[in-house]
DNA sequence: CCTCTCATGTAAGACGTTACATGATTCA
DNA sequence: TGAATCATGTAACGTCTTACATGAGAGG
């Protein structure tokens, strides 16, 4: 389970609670993960119980806003984290994109359906370019990890979106079925 | 849930039983895609109750081989089949990558460990890569999508392969924090 | 005969998503 | 006062994975 990791990830940069934890989350992987409290806060509770993490309420103290709790990251989190940074990951991506789930059964359907959603993808390359250039910057002075990452985020974006222009060329060039 | 596509689609090439769709699945998306048999059975015994599919028991005839189903689409499966693939698809892609996950917290472990999870890696994308060229040249004949699937896929593995060379570079002549 | 592959299936549990419930603070 | 945002949490449901159970056929 990664969640329980990039948590503990997370809190070696700064102690967070539930709510930013999801904020951040989705601003550095938001493009190809999702992230749901119903997974944060059970998370957060057993990785309490499991003395990974502790906590700190911040109830009706001087601070503004409403209470919160806020998390810290343990020596024993901090073991557990470095076993599991220095293992080897199981070798298998996973890539789930609705789009060339569709995309490849395209065949079977109406060249004009087809080309209308390739339409639609492209927009959706586009304005997912311009976010993960921004984080690109936004990224430039931290570590050289992080910066690679976000690179290859762009990198990767960029290839999907000139692939998808030129399929859409020869998709209009090739015979109806 | 798109395994419930995915089959339908496979069922226009040809009638398939749960054990070959497996493999199908596998040798198309398996790079991309883990599927399991307990996913597999129950999801036909499904498309059987909502009749997108039939099915013909092959039990102790001429064919060789142990007892099989096998499964054919229906009318309605490809009524059902054809209004998925105009209708829009989610826009989120999902990737999920062990070895990024871990990459970009790299700067919290050391660096030879590091390296070493990385040496892995271009590894497992050097063999990767040989299996999505064998792919894309079997596929040569397939219809135009299938085609630019397999293209693409050949590219972002190229891609990756690419940047994580020149990330070990970087990792390399940078400073150990 | 034994083992491997082909083939079908179920059950338990982990993981993820959606929807709902609650309440405090902020700002118009 | 009312709506939006910040914040925490649970319950129900759906999906996915792992492990197991079963059995036929093929080949040594």
């Amino acid at each position: 389970m990664s969640l329980k990791f990039s948590i503990l990830g997370l809190l070696h940069y700064r102690d967070l609670h539930g709510y930013r934890i999801k904020e951040v989350l989705e601003q550095n992987f938001g493009h190809m993960w999702t992230i749901n409290f119903g997974q944060i806060y059970p998370n957060l509770k057993k990785m309490l119980e499991e003395e990974l993490i502790t906590v700190e309420e911040q109830n009706c103290l001087g601070e503004k806003g409403p209470p919160r709790k806020l998390y810290s990251i343990t020596e024993k989190g901090k073991q557990v984290f470095a076993d599991w940074i220095a293992s080897s990951p199981e070798k298998a991506m996973l890539l789930r994109d609705p789009f060339l789930m569709r995309f490849v059964f395209f065949g079977f359907g109406r060249k004009a359906d087809a080309l209308k959603i390739v339409e639609e993808q492209l927009e959706q390359y586009q304005t997912q370019l311009q976010f993960r250039e921004q984080n690109l910057a936004k990224w430039q002075q931290n570590d050289i990890y992080v910066n690679l990452m976000a690179e290859l985020g762009v990198k990767m974006n960029k290839m999907f979106l000139e692939w998808l222009q030129s399929a859409k060329q020869r998709i209009m060039e090739s015979e109806e079925s």
